[in-house]
DNA sequence: CTGGTATATAACAAAAATGGAATATATAAG
DNA sequence: CTTATATATTCCATTTTTGTTATATACCAG
């Protein structure tokens, strides 16, 4: 139960589903989803820690970045469920048709330098 | 984005997973359920108001008696999608367990007699 | 070690969700 | 019309969620 719940919470903010669909297309870093979507870089951040603690994204640190994708799924089926049913689900929605318009101009190198 | 975000909310609560599990397997009227999950008879109506509102549950009028069942789910793809992974989904878990054991118990027309 | 950069965390304020008591509404029965 | 009953709604207090700024941490470069 707590774990669905997690996984529910964790996609009942609109936020939180931008992000999952760009991880569709693309490895992302904080950075590059705390610019894209217009939201400071500390609630980005939260909002990843929210999507790996349910299971639906993980993370790899190389350096100083750390790259986040989907999670395979394969410890929390809620999770993968879910993931699977989002690729086919609201892609053509105006906010998420722009959005994934914007991701392939995105480029941390040049993005993330303060 | 809007539909999917008010399915995942509505989900996203534990006494309402629990709405939706006993409605799998019985109408019941609000008092029912208030009784069954020893909260306020308002909150279950709340509840019940969510889950509707998110194409979860329907409901119809029979006299004094408001029946609420699953949603067939023909609107709401993100709902009919959750309705069906949910039957077969924390079956197992001791909460769950327990509750459907009471659930042949209960008769409304005893309960719900103030 | 020092400075710079990406991310995480803390502290805080604002907004939303939750739950219950009290009340209102709707319908049935007499 | 009056009473009784099932449900819905209001009001209110508490808790949770969300987002931001400021700060801390981790890692790389030199």
């Amino acid at each position: 139960m707590k774990a669905l719940l997690k996984v529910m919470k964790a996609a009942s903010d609109p936020g939180r589903i931008k992000i999952l669909k760009m991880l569709e297309h693309k490895v992302m870093c904080v950075c590059e989803i705390h610019t894209i979507l217009g939201i400071a870089q500390s609630t980005a951040s939260k909002h990843l820690k929210i999507l790996e603690e349910a299971g639906l994204v993980s993370s790899y640190k190389k350096g100083l970045w750390v790259n986040f994708s989907l999670s395979d799924g394969r410890q929390n089926p809620y999770a993968s469920n879910l993931l699977g049913n989002l690729r086919h689900w609201i892609n053509e929605e105006a906010e998420i048709v722009e959005l994934m318009k914007k991701l392939p101009e995105i480029n941390r190198d040049i993005i993330c330098k303060k």
